[in-house]
Parts: structure tokens; sequence; C-alpha cells
DNA sequence: GCCAGACTATTAACATGTTAAGTAATATTG
DNA sequence: CAATATTACTTAACATGTTAATAGTCTGGC
């Protein structure tokens, strides 16, 4: 049934959606990681800041948001949940009040290598699935299709039902 | 700096973490979609169950949770409230008291309408951004890796550091 | 017909996604 | 230097993600 689609261009099929396609996709790997992070009672996008400030050493709040690909009004809250329990430890920047310097504390070291074997063992369970040549190919693929989209110039406007110009 | 990483393997480097990877991805392709379900004043939830109905028809509740990638809890609520808003209809199925038929409403359907030839377009320019081809052999990508990971045998169980065995 | 067990949808509780507004510190301009 | 704009972060409000518990409903064995 597609009722209704007989006025303007035939509508795309709804499997070839493709933020659909990169959510299933993901959501398929997820189910592989979500029981190990319940067990060690940490969320995804918690893991994902231990995981940043483990590499990156002590990050400003902003650059953090971007490296886990969080919206800083969300970071806001997980760095205070983790802050409580203690895993992460903040300060002010010295140079500019405003900003905040972010740091793993070591119980959340400590927490992020027991869980890392695991996860590690994870994913070479995925490369042996899906194929290591493969999955190193998607990666360049995916990142190939981000810098696709990011340059602004080629994107058509969205257009906004309110305030549109008479075309 | 990447301390404390003596002990046991070689941590996997941030950047490859295939949860991160696919998701800024969807995250870069969904800067393009959003300003336009903004727009129309629904989120991206809601237009997928919206979308979805529009191509299937009456669907049970269960059944619609798995096509648009929903989990059921997330789905009632959206559905409670687009039935107060007159988008969607609901009613229960005649041979199963249990579940739940849903269908979209004439106003539904009417805004889709609205929106379609604005997503098509921005469909069009992610396609003439990333390729033609390479978009589809991406949505292939994305579906054998899918299923690669849902067969449920050589998955090494995660290790619960609780209810753990010795070995 | 009755009941234990399985199934479907919903609700509850906590955490995050998203947009807008607010607050404090810094940079800029006249 | 004072008024203003900009920046970095936080808070607020609403919607969804995630897991557990709940409430009806159905099924099969008795």
């Amino acid at each position: 049934m597609n009722g209704g689609n007989d006025a303007g261009a035939p509508m795309r099929d709804f499997s070839r959606s493709l933020p659909m396609a990169l959510l299933r996709a993901r959501e398929a790997v997820m189910d592989r990681f979500r029981p190990s992070l319940r067990d060690f009672g940490v969320t995804e996008q918690q893991w994902r800041v231990l995981r940043a400030l483990y590499d990156r050493g002590e990050v400003e709040t902003g650059a953090l948001a971007r490296l886990c690909c969080l919206l800083t009004p969300s970071l806001s809250r997980i760095l205070k949940h983790l802050e409580a329990t203690g895993l992460v430890a903040r300060r002010p920047a010295p140079s500019d009040q405003r900003r905040t310097l972010v740091a793993i504390a070591p119980a959340g070291r400590a927490l992020l290598e027991r869980r890392a074997p695991c996860s590690e063992a994870q994913y070479r369970a995925i490369e042996e699935a899906f194929g290591k040549e493969r999955t190193a190919a998607l990666y360049e693929t995916l990142e190939d299709l981000r810098n696709a989209l990011q340059n602004p110039e080629s994107r058509p406007p969205n257009r906004d039902p309110e305030s549109r110009p008479e075309s």
C-alpha cells in the first residue's frame, strides 16, 4: 500500500533511507557491546567520554564534546554524573576562566582498563564476522561520506514553509 | 598521552571505533535533514513513524517498532503524541485484544506529502556529493554488516564480572 | 471452564538528544 | 575604559533511549 502518491515525484522507498541504514547498522554493532556496558554500569556515552579522556589526557569541555560526538548540554550532564561518581575530575582553565578542563580520575582509569579487554574481544569477533579488510574499507567509506557532506556549497537550503520567498 | 596501557593488549585507537564511525557518518547525514524536520514541527523519530505508516498502511505496534528501529517504550510515547495531534489513529486488533493497530491519519498524510519533496531534494544533494554508485554500495555494505552480525554463533559472550564461571 | 505461563503494550525511572535561554568571562569597539 | 559583542559552559524544557516492572490478553494442559 502506497496510497496518495500520485500528485508528485514518486517517494523513495522507506528501506532506502540513509539515516535508517546507518542507524540499523549501528544498532547491530551496539547489540554486541551493550551487555558488557550494562555489566560495568556505564552508559554508551559515559564510556565514550572515559575512552576519549584516557587517550587525550586533559581536554576542554567543548573539544571533548566534538571528540565524543555529543552536544554540550548532554556532555554537561554526563560530566556532572561522572564527577559525582569520581570517574573524572574538572577544573577551570588557568588562562581562561570560561573554559573547563576535564581529565579521567584513577577510578575512571581503573574501570576503563577492566572493561577494555572485553571490548577488544567484541571487536575481534566483529572483524572476524564481517572481514578485516571489509571493516577497514567501511571506516574509509564512512569518513569519505562525512567529508563529502560537510562542505557547505552544493547544499540546497531546507525550504521553510513559513518564511519562504516567492521562489 | 596513553597512560597506564602497559599491562595488557594495546588498546584500540579511539578513532577506530565502529559505533563512533557510524554515528559520525549518521550525524553528517542528519545535519542535512534536521532543519526541515524542525521547520515542519516533527522530530526525526516521529517522521520515521509517519513514513513507515504511509508505506505500509495499518501496522501492529511491535512490527512498527521494528520497521522504525525504535524500542517499544519509545514508540508508545511517540504514538501517544502523534495520536493526540491527530497525525495517526490507533485501534485494538479485532482478532487479538493485546495487539494495537496503527494507521496514518489524513493530517499525517498531508504533512508527509508536504515535506516529501524537501526530503527528496536533500537525498539528491547527498547522492550528488557522495556519488550515486557509492551511495548504493554503502547501502549494500551496511546491510551485509547487519547480516554478518546478527547470526548468534561465533559471538563470544560478554563476560559479566559478577556471575562469571571460573573459565 | 480454570490456571500457569507466555505474549503485547504500556508505564516508570533514569540517562541522553535537541533546541532555546541564561550566566559568566573574555574580546572588541568606540 | 565603558558599552557591546562574542565565547564557553550550564540550565531548562520537551522528546527519545534504555532497562525493568506492570497490566491485560491469549494459549495450552488439566
